[in-house]
DNA sequence: ATAGTTTTGTTAAAAAATAACAAAGTTTTT
DNA sequence: AAAAACTTTGTTATTTTTTAACAAAACTAT
């Protein structure tokens, strides 16, 4: 005879989620007590969920979230989503690409194809976003982990990036300055690291929605002269996309 | 001024557990039952989940996924946070601590308390679960990462071993040969960084399950001279314990 | 066999979730 | 601009769930 947490464990599998009282139900042998406190046993094995009562099976949760990636909490999610894969489009396979922290590059390593691409990220989100996929290989700057927002900054971080090639330099900003054409961050230690992937990089596509414009913050780490390409949201001002192309950067 | 569902949202992927209690102290501005409906708003977006007492971040549920998919299904548990919370008591407050990968090192980051320590890693689970506290400080080692075990490996992290000071190293192994009294692992990779590591730290602390004696796994990386204080749980077999603690070596 | 350990069931107490309703705040309609 | 309709929030009471404590049963290892 199979152990009944086993046997528990795959009720509640099967079902995706069950209540107490069909646990109670199915296993009439043992008190509704000794249920719970097998619950709770596998619940420390990371086997299953506990939920007010009841249980849930961890598949059901992955599965809901997948289903969910479309994520509707995220403000201008939409915006973000399509700024990400219109940069998807313009990326080649098999390229090595420097991707920033911020969501919408959170959005565009999401939607990164599943190819032999080479990503560089200072950004803990982003590396793990890519390496749940299958191919691309990942590498993380060390540095010191901001609390905020799960950034890896300092020299060690700027060190790192002097030894590395960055083909294609994937860049977000907080601001955009309309008059100064100056993009800016919110961080000293931020602006540094962006302004030396900058130099390194080949070619730098940068991501900025329309949300973005004349938002003032402290740090410029760039000037329009210093980018290549820029991804923009239907948000974006027409007239200013019009006088940027004048400039001979690309706009898409 | 931002809506406090998407504030609520935040604050649990943050902590990536909350109670209720921590909910009511951090938005003390609306009432305990709103924050209840909050949250079943919240969970019928799956963008939580509503946990007996509290809620959970999905992403923790993904990643705790993730890291038992890495080791083997985590049927230890129990034993594991045996060591980790001996191990945690051993720790001084603001010393500065390598942790190294695992499970068994990943209990050990939970269970560290909030205090002023400066953490090194290449860990990245381990990295996330030290940074949600509000205290530690976190360094990530750059480099490659890995797909399976979400480490970072590679050259330029043994070149930031270099630079740093490390008080104290707990380590892990997957194996450990009584015979010979070394410790090993899967990967010589792996191997590099944790001789490295144990070569640059004041006080080298092992923490093994009894499940690990006599396991043998391809690269060792450490003699029993060379580490300081052990950690083990209450399988661990007696006699080894005493013969171990007649060389010198702490033995909890 | 028997002492020690673990597992289980019962009960009581505590904590959490729900439901119901009134008050405050919004939006829509006129 | 006022009134009606609707939504959000807070309070309280009730129900349900969870935890804790302890004793009985079952299992282990001498």
């Amino acid at each position: 005879m199979k152990d009944r947490l086993l046997r528990i464990k795959e009720f509640i599998d099967k079902k995706g989620k069950v209540s107490l009282h069909e646990l109670e139900a199915e296993f009439k042998e043992v008190s509704s007590m000794t249920l719970r406190r097998d619950l709770t046993k596998l619940e420390e094995e990371n086997a299953i969920l506990k939920i007010p009562g009841g249980a849930l099976s961890v598949d059901t949760v992955l599965r809901a979230k997948e289903a969910d990636f479309a994520e509707r909490i995220v403000y201008n999610a939409q915006e973000k989503l399509e700024i990400a894969s219109k940069a998807v489009s313009i990326i080649e396979p098999s390229s090595c690409i420097f991707i920033d922290g911020g969501s919408t590059a959170t959005y565009f390593a999401r939607a990164l194809p599943d190819e032999n691409f080479y990503v560089l990220t200072n950004a803990l989100v982003v590396a793990e976003t890519v390496i749940r996929k299958e191919k691309p290989k990942v590498a993380l700057l060390g540095g010191d982990l901001r609390r905020n927002d799960f950034l890896t900054v300092g020299s060690t971080c700027l060190d790192f990036i002097d030894k590395i090639n960055i083909q294609i330099a994937v860049m977000t900003a907080t601001g955009f300055n309309k008059d100064s054409g100056s993009f800016t961050c919110g961080m000293q230690t931020e602006a540094d690291i962006k302004r030396k992937v900058i130099e390194k990089a080949d070619t730098v596509i940068m991501l900025l929605d329309g949300s973005k414009v004349n938002k003032k913050t402290p740090y410029s780490f760039a000037k329009l002269d210093d980018i290549d390409i820029m991804v923009v949201d239907k948000s974006f001002p027409e007239d200013l996309k019009k006088s940027i192309e004048e400039k001979g950067i690309k706009v898409y």
